[in-house]
DNA sequence: CGGGCAAAGTTATAGTGGATAACCAATTGG
DNA sequence: CCAATTGGTTATCCACTATAACTTTGCCCG
């Protein structure tokens, strides 16, 4: 995350729209001795790719908090789901639609399957692909999971103002994506 | 680059809500020969944290390929614009408000250095103190890459879908942050 | 059918970003 | 004046991603 990440592109030519009107330095604050004056940072704030960063990694900083015990990251958890939901697709497939190489994908498997929570299971039918399939531990790891989850992200579903403002924001990220 | 990354955190127990009411698998397509059925993906798309991720790594791509000639990356045009409009703080100021650690700091700021874009005056006032400034060259740079900038960022909000739906987006992004 | 090409999985390797620890010089507060 | 803190720096380490090369197997097509 912290995502960065790499931070975030930036605005136009002058002053971006959410700085205040910039008009002239305005006084400073009643000491005017040396009061560590906040610094301008309209012009970074007003970038949509910045702001997404910041978000994405306040996000993500929160799920590898409360996913700690459990030992799970982001990409662990995703690829549990869609194994459940997609059981015998090979790894290449899951890898795709996450957009993870599969040169990658191959310690992202190993270490669940060492976990005991995913089996890779030799396909009879293409003797070169797994077929993925979660173990009966891993069924029940992922029953966990998801409850833990589903807290977290009513959470966020209350931060952004109800389960309205939630779609509006799903929307408005897939424009971007 | 791949999006994936670390996927995001994810839903409910059960299904997701836009997953599609999962009765039972729906009858295969027209030819229900071998035609690489499309993947359940409701599960992981509807995770705020996944669709943030997707979102942010889209829009850092197109960022670095626009960047590509500039030779600027995310974090360098930040800083650029931080130190443009708060001219004289310390490197400690400039990469707090990124949130960037100082000693990762050190490197961002001399490869800038190197080429001849900012300046670091040692402070009289604190003689442990840089005083960040950008070069003449490095205000004319930045003036180019500004510039740049906004016509990719009037392309993200063309796709929003206007001005007000940018507004929403960064108050929707503030929430979660 | 047989040869060539593509796909699946794997290994090895490199690059990048961020985090931590330790250190020096300088400053600040008692 | 001394202790604690701050600013900058270096050196490392770890996590994530990308690329290349290789093996096995499947598939197409002349």
């Amino acid at each position: 995350m912290a995502p960065v990440l790499e931070a975030g592109p930036v605005r136009v030519s002058n002053t971006g729209m959410n700085v205040p009107m910039r008009r002239e330095p305005p006084p400073p604050p009643s000491p005017s001795r040396e009061i560590e004056a906040a610094l301008r940072t309209g012009a970074t704030t007003g970038i949509i790719g910045y702001r997404l960063r910041r978000a994405q990694l306040s996000v993500f900083q929160k799920f590898l908090s409360v996913f700690d015990e459990l030992k799970l990251r982001p990409a662990d958890y995703s690829v549990l789901v869609l194994i459940a939901d997609n059981p015998g697709r090979k790894q290449t497939e899951i890898a795709e639609v996450l957009g993870v190489k599969r040169a990658n994908f191959v310690t992202l498997v190993h270490g669940l399957e060492e976990r005991g929570l995913v089996e890779r299971i030799p396909s009879h039918a293409d003797k070169r692909a797994n077929a993925l399939h979660l173990t009966a531990a891993g069924e029940a790891f992922l029953a966990h999971a998801r409850a833990v989850h589903e807290t977290m992200e009513q959470e966020l579903i209350a931060r952004l103002g109800g389960e309205k403002a939630r779609k509006t924001l799903l929307d408005l990220l897939d424009r971007l994506t």
